[in-house]
Formats: C-alpha cells, structure tokens, sequence
DNA sequence: GGCCCGATTTGACGTCGATCAAACCGGGCC
DNA sequence: GGCCCGGTTTGATCGACGTCAAATCGGGCC
C-alpha cells in the first residue's frame, strides 16, 4: 500500500503548519506533531483505509483529493466526505472508538501525512492548544455533516448543485468562472447524485446561464443563481 | 420564553452527573459545571433558540425530546438531531462559530440545563478531562451524523425503519417489543421521511412479521428484519 | 493535428417518496 | 362509556432521481 514514506522535510512542514487544524497550535505542539508525521505518496484509486480495521491513524492531506464513503450490503457506495489539501480526516476516531468507520481512498494520486492517534491524544492531554485545535475541526466538520444533510433533504439537484457553485463563487453577483478541481464524477458524488443526474443538474440550468465546458463552469449572473 | 428558571437542585444534578457527557469530568469540573448550571421547563412546542440567533449558551436535556431543525427559503423543515433526555445539543459552536445554526424546539414538555459557552471554554482551558469530554461528544455526533448521511443515500424508507427498530432492540434474535418514546411523526423526521412514508414503511414490514399498535412495536422475528 | 480511451451526456424507463385530501383511530377527558 | 380532536393511515397522483445502454465529448499522447 505504501509507495513512499517519509518524514516530512521543509516543504512539507511548511504545508502541514499552515492547514486550519495546525494554524493555532503553539510552536512548540507544532514541532512535535510535525516531528511524529510520516510522509506517503499514493497512487490514484488506492485505498487508504477500510471501514472496520483498527484505527490507528488520522492523516492530514499534503496533495489531491481523498473519498471517504461507506458500502452497502449491495455494493452500492455512498460518500460521506470529499477531503482536499490541507483537510484531515479520520480525525472523529481520536476519541471515538478504535475503528474506522467508512473507506478512504484516493480519488487521484495523492500525497499525505499520518499520525498516530495515540501519539495526539498524549499531546493533548499536555497542550490546550493541541485540544482546542481538535474541537474547532470536529465543530467544523459536524456542522457541514449537518450542512450536508440538510442539502439532501431539502434541495433537489439543480440546487445543490447552484449551492455548490455559489460557495466556491469568487464573487457574488454579476458573471463568473469556476474550474472544478476534480472529475464530475467525484462531485457527483460529494453532492449525493448519480453523475448523470448532476449532468442534467448542470444542463437544466442552463436556462440561468449556466455554461459548462469540461472543468470550466461559466456563471452568467450570480444573482440570477441564488434564485433556484 | 422562560417558563422556570432557577439553580440544579439535587436531583438535577445527579440525572445531569450521569450524562454521557459528564460522568468522565473530573470531581472539580463537574461540581464547577453544575455550578453554573439554570435549569428551565418549557412547554411543548416551544423555541429553545433560532438559527442566525447569537450562541451564548448550548443545552443538556433533563427530560423530553428536543428537535433540531432547518427551514429552506420555501418554508420545508429538515431535522437534523433529534435529543432525548441526557444528550447535549449545540455544544458543536463551543469551537465552531458565534450563531447557531439551526433552530431547537421542543417537541414535548421539557426540562433543560443551560451552560454559558465563555464559561466552559474557561473550564476546558484549564482541566483537560472537560475538553476530552468535548471532543468525544462531538465526535460522538459527527459519526452519528455521518451515519445519518449515509443512511439516506443508501436505505429506503423500509431499510431505515428496520435499521431503527434494530439499533434499539434488547434482543438480537427471536421476538422483540418496542415501545416508541416520542410521536411517530417526530420518528419520521428524524429518518427523512414524511409522515404518511414512515407509515407505509410501517406497512411495507408487516410481511416481515412487524405489527404496529398505537407507539407500541412488536417484532416477530429480529433476525428476519436485519435481511431487509 | 489526429487518435484513443475513459469520462460525460443523452435517452428511455422504473421506482421511491412527497404531497394533498379524506377516512380513520386512539387516548385523554368529562 | 362515549365524545372529540390531533395524530395517523390510506388512496391517488406526480415529480425527482437511479439505472442501464448507447452516443458523444475532451484531453492527453504520439
């Protein structure tokens, strides 16, 4: 499973401390979970981990992006999270029981750091800083979990779809361009819909101005797409 | 909005000491905690707070059920938790933000402990076993959450419902019965459903040997109902 | 610039659950 | 025990999304 690993070296240190879960950490909490990170680089579709094995880890994400999902009795997969540079993840299971809980895999070659969880929980119970840096992300991650099921309860495709546009808007009126920094099919996902209800998603609308040519995704009015 | 208001007497504070959230406090924090807890009873029905409100304060819930919620632009509602007695709700902006996030409302007559959040980051700050207890509660509620997401993307309505009735079944095999604490039609929120939905699920599962009689829940066969 | 393959789109169809309206039930009350 | 009312069930209908298959696109590579 492993392709490389490594402890982290300067560029790599310098990515980590600037993540919003080590920002705040004092220098000193920080020299010391950078110290105790162990570098990997994986191919894309590789498996990071699977739901059920002992839970060791968590890791924070250096490059690319990472899927979190379950599977049904069926097969069928459902995603949970979509992770990006400078996420981490699994990070629930520093006090939450010993075992993961849903697949990770690599949506595309990715690089990332990982920590041994016992390791954290030890320098936690030293720092404050360590604790509150992992309250504010688990705070964070439960209310865009919260976020996220609402979304699926209350917004048909178009609108989540115009939600997701909406947040990663540079603006917010007049025109505007987005590249999307992943397949469709991984924001299919992340957005709980087959990849061909999110192509029709895009294609109805249209009708407000919306254009998508590849990754590139032009807004004719921003306004016109908080109406949906 | 304050019906009673007044200190945890002894009985409050013992029911309060046994929660999932406090019984690992240290003897110094709980007695500080419970200190400056304000108990109040509310109706029915009533607003506990409102999303976009400021978050001065999360909740422990003494008795009765509590339901949060969003509202979409067109008026719909989406649960998000549903809190029986012992749980604690909104603790999530402790470290995550100064405006709560979705409304609470009590959905039967209950009883509450109000904390003030500057006081228990004081509190955490200080002794670690209050942040520990923290970051377990909110991981605690992020897998839940989680579960949540993916039980929807997954199950059918039927699913669901069984999966429901099995998390609380006493037994794992032969014949069970159980009594729903709360309205059928706060269980269909809570599962995403509409309440006609819940009960054609309802329906939908007698052929596999589940009879429904008011809030009461018989189960003929558990091992039949995990292969739903 | 053209080729090729996997990703995306389009079409056709089925299923699930929301919604509205009407009938029904059960539990609290007198 | 009977009445009443809010909660629940049932029926009918509809829209949204998943699935499968086929056509098309786009981006990397030579």
């Amino acid at each position: 499973m492993l392709d490389r690993n490594h402890r982290a070296n300067h560029r790599e240190r310098s990515l980590l401390s600037k993540t919003g879960f080590m920002r705040a950490l004092s220098p000193s909490a920080l020299a010391r979970l950078l110290d105790s990170a162990h570098i990997t680089a994986l191919p894309a579709r590789a498996t990071i981990f699977r739901e059920g094995e002992p839970a060791m880890a968590f890791y924070a994400l250096l490059s690319g992006y990472v899927r979190l999902y379950r599977v049904s009795r069926d097969g069928r997969q459902a995603d949970i999270r979509i992770c990006g540079p400078g996420d981490i993840f699994a990070e629930c299971l520093i006090y939450g029981g010993d075992i993961y809980r849903f697949n990770a895999q690599a949506a595309e070659n990715v690089s990332l750091a990982r920590f041994d969880m016992q390791d954290v929980r030890e320098l936690a119970e030293q720092d404050p800083t360590v604790s509150k840096a992992i309250m504010a992300t688990l705070s964070d991650h439960l209310l865009s979990t919260m976020d996220c099921v609402v979304n699926d309860r209350l917004h048909t495709a178009p609108q989540r779809v115009a939600d997701y546009l909406l947040t990663r808007c540079p603006s917010d009126n007049g025109p505007a361009s987005i590249r999307l920094p992943y397949q469709k099919s991984l924001l299919a996902g992340m957005l709980g819909l087959a990849p061909e209800a999110l192509s029709r998603a895009f294609s109805s609308l249209r009708r407000t101005g919306v254009t998508v040519r590849g990754r590139v995704i032009q807004i004719g009015d921003v306004e016109a797409l908080k109406e949906i």
